[in-house]
DNA sequence: TCAAGCTTTCAAAGCGCTTTGGAAATTGTT
DNA sequence: AACAATTTCCAAAGCGCTTTGAAAGCTTGA
């Protein structure tokens, strides 16, 4: 039997009878024969491969622990469509070299651009390269067209603030993420809309900003605990965080809930499910696995319809009522 | 100018001159000229690319959060020697068929087994099939040779339950990983030990093994909580846990370190860095990205000399002194 | 000046697949 | 039975590199 039958029984062409078919695939699963994949996408042109670069933030060395749960996501889908996921974790300053050398040696077929800036200067380059890409979140400052996976920070951040306001908070703190970060501009936008439409105005000082950590979470809530009218209220934009500040509360003899409210938002972190029946936290939710996954499908899409218009999913968190929001304590 | 030339004067070959090697560089940078990765691999026979296969549970969709700091350490010793990495999430029933799929289309020059049983068959399996590899981790109930790369899990346990013992608890609660993880077998057994040498019994009832999220590490401390005669002190695996922990001594009033005592397991991952002067726990602390960073270079030692002997790597965890351990308050 | 001995360059043969274009076998039609 | 139409198969070319083996260019010594 050639080769060119095999090849074609194994890729399923029309062009094979289903018998020979079927002995070439029972041949192949005996000898368990795979074709080579340095052959095959040599041959083909293609690399079946997706490039995931997660930058590793130099002064902190901290990889954003989300990402662990959005790649479960994507792995999945790429699975099925038998696509390898490579990864690579840089330094930030070398992240879109990085990108330009998988396109010189084409690498990869597609990639994943992770936590984007509000100033995201990747998206034009990856455009300029015409290398078919997702973003996971969106970039303020652009005009470009491209393909994004985001949930509606800027809306569930408001409705968050305003619950609060609507409980009786009238000083509300805002624990944030890095202030480049798009999601964190977004959603210190909607708390300032919240604030505003409801006629609260708040020094500067009510707002953090720092990497998503649990010692930042302490040490954010720490400084807004000990301002002059403290905070009744915190609103913050990560679990990893309102652990942190549950420390920071615990410390100051404070109870969670009780005496100060938190609203965290929560991406539904494999390791840190927050499903009881009431769950711990008053939160924005919104899966980040099925972030990944919609990424995942929207990037393969693109790339087998290369004519294909670049297109935004926006994904609504839900407000999930838990027992961290009470009306505030009267003084 | 002959593409043999070019190729050598790419690849540091000693046959072209130093002129004609200038020349070429230039040229290849001016172009941005990168060899084809896929033509490449084909040509040479590697595949340049190491597989990581995390396994997501089943059960509880649960990915381990220190794999994200793991191949953070990783990925910085291959982008070094130019190896890529290729990264697969699997529900663990197919975990075998992964790596015997990326063997037979070599698709993988060498693969990193992460979270190894008490009894791992992964071993013997990749030995069959001929695959570099290291484990992260060791398995207990195999006399296979294989790389390996861990820490010493049975000592430190061991350390931390004996630092405890000497504090004056008596009643000592160890809140675990999965039974039948080799890391939460070893380390159970050196808590056991410890009890043991001190003379002290105590029934099953004061052990959980669970995954190591922060809910479940709520869940076990308020059962041993609940328990006739209540720890006075607990061990835990997983920093994740001690967070859960903490949040169950909250929900009964009761203050680290003053009224229970803690001891974590401190993987040092990147967001719960616990650096403070006084660290918040007392723990046996040792950087999980130092370990992948060790594994990363023992497989590609072994893969550039497929002859040399498999060697183990023995970590010692650190036993830092914190703030959550206290001498047991008197009844 | 010429042969011997190096150094530098190159043409051609793979690597293990997919794909093309055409030949052989089978089926259907008259 | 003969031919056309269709189905099934195959030989050979090519994917873009590396590597081999040999040729060409350059030095050196008699």
């Amino acid at each position: 039997m050639s080769q060119t039958t095999v090849s074609r029984a194994l890729n399923g062409f029309p062009e094979v009878s289903e018998k020979t078919r079927q002995v070439v695939l029972e041949a192949a699963a005996k000898h368990n024969y795979k074709p080579n994949t340095r052959a095959r996408r040599l041959a083909t042109g293609k690399s079946m491969t997706i490039g995931h670069l997660v930058c590793v933030s130099k002064e902190h060395e901290m990889v954003n622990p989300i990402f662990a749960d959005f790649i479960a996501g994507a792995s999945a889908r790429y699975a099925q469509s038998r696509y390898d996921l490579l990864l690579s974790l840089v330094p930030d300053e070398v992240e879109f070299s990085s990108y330009k050398e998988w396109a010189a040696r084409s690498a990869v077929d597609g990639v994943v651009v992770h936590a984007p800036r509000v100033d995201e200067q990747r998206i034009a380059q990856l455009n300029d390269l015409n290398m078919p890409f997702v973003v996971h979140g969106r970039s303020s400052n652009t005009f470009e067209k491209y393909n994004w996976v985001d949930v509606n920070n800027e809306r569930s951040f408001f409705r968050a603030t305003q619950l609060l306001i609507e409980l009786g908070h009238t000083t509300i703190g805002l624990i944030n993420g890095v202030a480049d970060m798009d999601f964190a501009m977004r959603r210190a936008q909607g708390y300032q809309r919240a604030l505003k439409e409801n006629n609260i105005e708040q020094a500067d000082s009510y707002v953090t900003h720092s990497e998503m950590t649990e010692p930042n979470g302490y040490k954010n809530a720490l400084a807004l605990l000990d301002l002059p009218d403290p905070p009744t209220a915190l609103v913050t934009s990560s679990i990893i965080m309102a652990n942190g500040i549950r420390r920071a509360l615990d410390e100051h003899e404070l109870k969670l809930g009780r005496d100060v409210s938190v609203i965290t938002h929560d991406d539904d972190l494999s390791y840190f499910r927050d499903a009881a029946a009431v769950p711990v936290y008053t939160a924005t939710r919104s899966s980040v696995r099925e972030a990944g996954r919609l990424s995942a499908d929207l990037l393969l899409k693109t790339i087998a319809d290369p004519g294909r218009d670049p297109e935004g999913i926006l994904l609504d968190a839900e407000l999930i009522l838990g027992s961290s929001t009470k009306p505030p304590r009267p003084r």
